[in-house]
DNA sequence: CTTGATTCCGAAAGCGCTTTCGGAATAGCC
DNA sequence: GGCTATTCCGAAAGCGCTTTCGGAATCAAG
């Protein structure tokens, strides 16, 4: 394969090199015929600007980063593959690029994103899953690099942000579980240092206030976004004096190893006691028994982000595009009326 | 945060571009001194070099693709985010980038395989789930673009690639299977495009033959990568007039559906029909009943395609770097003896 | 026919870096 | 002290593209 550069489409055209670039390029002051004749070779030999000449020559990069998150879990990474796609698909359209970037540990997180700021390889960031008061959002801020958040910190007004609102679906799940009848509501919290995991906290709270039934410290465990971390939560809790009638994750995940613990004290879950989640997991479908969870609408979640991310490059106000979608319940086979109580029976 | 550029190093130290360049990048022609005050100044301001100009001028992109598999599951793809973990993380030794590209569909594979070593903005490519004639490796191979397999083609002679044995797998799963004394062993397989749908097949044959048990066309199904595929086709399997006493599934999502139909049928799954998967993937220890499956080590599979491909643009010979791993069966609760059949009981 | 406005393209600088080449300064040798 | 090695750095070209500027050619108008 011979490389095919401006200067070879020139030479075979008789023309100069930035003719042709500005040609390509849709420049007002080339003719119609000396246009079509450009394209239409360019076409032919499927002629593609080299990009680190472009990069250099307009100083933009074309690029946009996601910074892979720390901690991962297998179990929860579907949500990974599926943003990226979303963002490809957004990116697709003016043919930027997308990179993937991680940091070596946590602690370098902050470290990553300033040298990627500084690198200049990207236009454009996009993060999840932000800490409370997350150093990657102050240093993204300082550094006038275009970015989104997939979550909010605590101060979220100044920057750009999509994210589902779990307090209230906390709220949500509560409120169904007391309809159902249960009193006794346990939950199993993220780790603090989660925005998120604070924000579910609340909506927990909140509910439980609204419905009269007095909080219960012994009720609350945070745990690790995994599985296990889950099951060990839910069996400290359902081992203790009063055990919930009723376990609440922040996390699918944590609410599969939920399953688990109930499970393992001979219990049912869904019957003894329920279980719901949050992410709207596909996998919950093939589990024993099937989780009721807390969807968030991920479906083209990662679109939607390029989409934003892009307009704020563009030139928009970051604060133009701070987005907060809903979440809805997902019922399936783990939660039921709380024993003795028929208020409501389970359906499908 | 104003721009450090090597201009601004050279003014910094009263030295030229070239020697502040040269110093950086461990040339002998320079002093020890000059070396310690450039570096020592690049760090305090945090310097890196322009990457795009850099790339322009070695001609070197220095950054690697991966081709998002099209098709993709949600239920399949923690392999996904586990991949690019790994390969991020072999690449970070060498401050590479990692792009994520994708085909808008799946005929446009090649064009965009096309497309990205016509453009030079990188200089190594992975690809996943080969097909059985797969023009995209053809194009790499023409292009003259060092690249891995992830998996492998018919023709896998000429080309680099990370593969696990599937065959094998699949043969020592039909040979755990008839030992647990199963004579009737449906299979559903993958899209017949898939190279692995073939090897997997093949595998599942020869041991069927070894174990001198007659083949059976009714029992074996193609369907799509996805659980409600592999349901319909168990579905049928078990609906048929003699149905299969287990069933081995070309990968776990489609035996997490397998578990369904089984059910579906007021059957026990693991108990009346055995199911195995492939894949080992992590959920499977949560479904109902948890899932056995031939588990693929896949670990830190991606850090070593990774390393090969990086060997590989350092002028490795690609046909140096074919690497067979092997499965191992992961004993969960969703196979067991044939029913009146007690030769080897199930053991958690 | 002259002038001024348009249309269209060539020329050239420059993006920030790498790398070759040549030469000044220093060192080593008899 | 003169000569050849050696050490070290400056100068400059160039990577492939974009973009500004100016000017030749064409056109319309007077």
């Amino acid at each position: 394969m011979q490389k095919v550069s401006l200067k070879f489409l020139a030479k075979e055209l008789g023309l100069t090199v930035g003719t042709v670039s500005r040609a390509l390029n849709g420049y007002p002051d080339i003719s119609k015929l000396t246009i079509k004749r450009v394209t239409e070779l360019a076409e032919k030999h499927n002629y593609r600007a080299n990009q680190a000449a472009r990069r250099l020559a307009t100083g933009v990069a074309e690029a946009v980063a996601y910074l892979l998150p720390a901690n991962t879990n297998a179990l929860s990474e579907p949500f990974v593959s599926q943003l990226l796609e979303g963002l490809g698909q957004s990116l697709a359209k003016r043919n930027w690029d997308l990179l993937v970037v991680q940091a070596s540990s946590s602690e370098n997180e902050a470290e990553t994103i300033a040298k990627l700021s500084r690198s200049g390889k990207v236009s454009g960031v996009v993060i999840s899953r932000p800490y409370k008061q997350d150093p990657r959002i102050d240093l993204l801020q300082k550094s006038n690099l275009p970015f989104i958040v997939h979550g909010r910190s605590v101060d979220h007004a100044d920057y750009a942000w999509y994210d589902v609102d779990s307090e209230t679906a906390f709220a949500d799940a509560v409120d169904h579980l007391v309809e159902l009848g249960h009193k006794r509501i346990g939950f199993v919290g993220a780790p603090t240092y989660y925005h998120f995991s604070q924000m579910r906290l609340n909506g927990y709270r909140a509910a439980l206030a609204d419905n009269g039934i007095a909080q219960d410290d012994s009720l609350i465990e945070i745990a690790e976004l995994s599985d296990d971390a889950g099951e060990r939560a839910a069996v400290s809790m359902l081992k203790s004096q009063r055990p919930p009638t009723a376990i609440l994750c922040a996390t699918d995940t944590q609410a599969i190893g939920a399953l688990a613990a109930i499970r393992s004290q001979d219990l049912t879950p869904g019957k003894d006691v329920s279980v719901i989640g949050y992410d709207g997991l596909a996998f919950g479908k093939h589990t024993n028994p099937p989780l009721t969870t807390m969807a968030q609408p991920l479906a083209d979640s990662g679109r939607h982000m390029g989409d934003m991310l892009l307009a704020i490059i563009d030139g928009g106000n970051p604060t133009d595009y701070q987005e907060l979608r809903g979440a809805k319940l997902v019922r399936r086979m783990s939660d039921g009326p709380v024993l003795g109580h028929n208020k409501i029976t389970q359906t499908s």
